[in-house]
DNA sequence: CAGACTTGCTGAGGTTACCTCATCATGAGG
DNA sequence: CCTCATGATGAGGTAACCTCAGCAAGTCTG
């Protein structure tokens, strides 16, 4: 299609790899997960928690662009672990805030650094120029 | 922090960008396949039959990277659809062998190029030596 | 060549991480 | 006040994996 693009059969292979990137990088952190009984996605809702404080489920499901009913589903996971609470927002008797719960921001603090662990484990293998280039590359990706 | 390793703390944001690019690309290739009714793990597995020839659902998981047991599932998907059939392996009453079918043939190249264009999509927004450096990254994160 | 072990495939059943559609309460605007 | 939009959730579905168990067929060993 574009003039710059050369050679789009490479690209298919590019896919290919990526996405074989992808599944080792997925076993590798379900595995670095598993003492915390966490899966990766409640893992990323942690991580939002963490960050933003408490939010709704909705704006939980924008951070990780994933639609309401499924942020409304990893809450109830969250939950039952003991890790997050709901508790009614004051500003809209419709809506609900999900926090962290005292033992969610203990459980998030200690992934944290186990996930730092995983990553060095994972992208230590390239030198810190490379971790750069990938970063910006992946960054113009995400659009 | 870790001297060798610089900064371990982008490492966590660099795997959530992967994710997120990942997730994108997902839903474009689910939808750029949908005209065939052929799902992503499908046309993986199209692919190394057009490059491989027939082959032994075994030997389809290697090429997948995939438990045997979910090899036979794509393969049952595949052959539902009419793009593959089983037939014996005469070296080995065991074994099957997976080919595609003359239908298999056509919407694979069909895909081929389907698969292409949306790759143009996706990483044309890279110039040439950016996807050169993803490549290449990417090949050595696959180890 | 009989018995033991291995290999190839598949049935059964489970998990993760999503999705859409329908419903119900509540809020907001004309 | 009546309509429409919005927030959350129940119900039900899908893709892409997984493990474990079992059967048939090959291989190796004494």
């Amino acid at each position: 299609m574009t003039a710059p693009t050369a050679d789009s059969a490479d690209d298919e292979s590019l896919a290919e790899t990526f996405w074989a990137v992808a599944s080792r990088l997925r076993r590798q952190t379900r595995e670095s997960l598993a003492p915390w009984d966490v899966t990766p996605s409640q893992s990323r809702a942690l991580g939002v928690l963490a960050r933003h404080g408490e939010v709704r489920p909705g704006t939980l499901a924008e951070h990780l662009r994933i639609a309401p009913r499924s942020a409304t589903e990893v809450v109830d996971d969250l939950q039952a672990r003991g890790l997050v609470d709901r508790r009614p927002d004051p500003a809209d008797r419709r809506a609900t805030l999900v926090a962290l719960t005292e033992e969610g921001r203990r459980v998030t603090a200690a992934i944290r650094t186990a996930r730092r662990a995983e990553a060095d484990r994972f992208f230590g293998h390239l030198d810190a120029a490379d971790r750069a280039e990938l970063s910006r590359i992946l960054r113009t990706l995400r659009s």
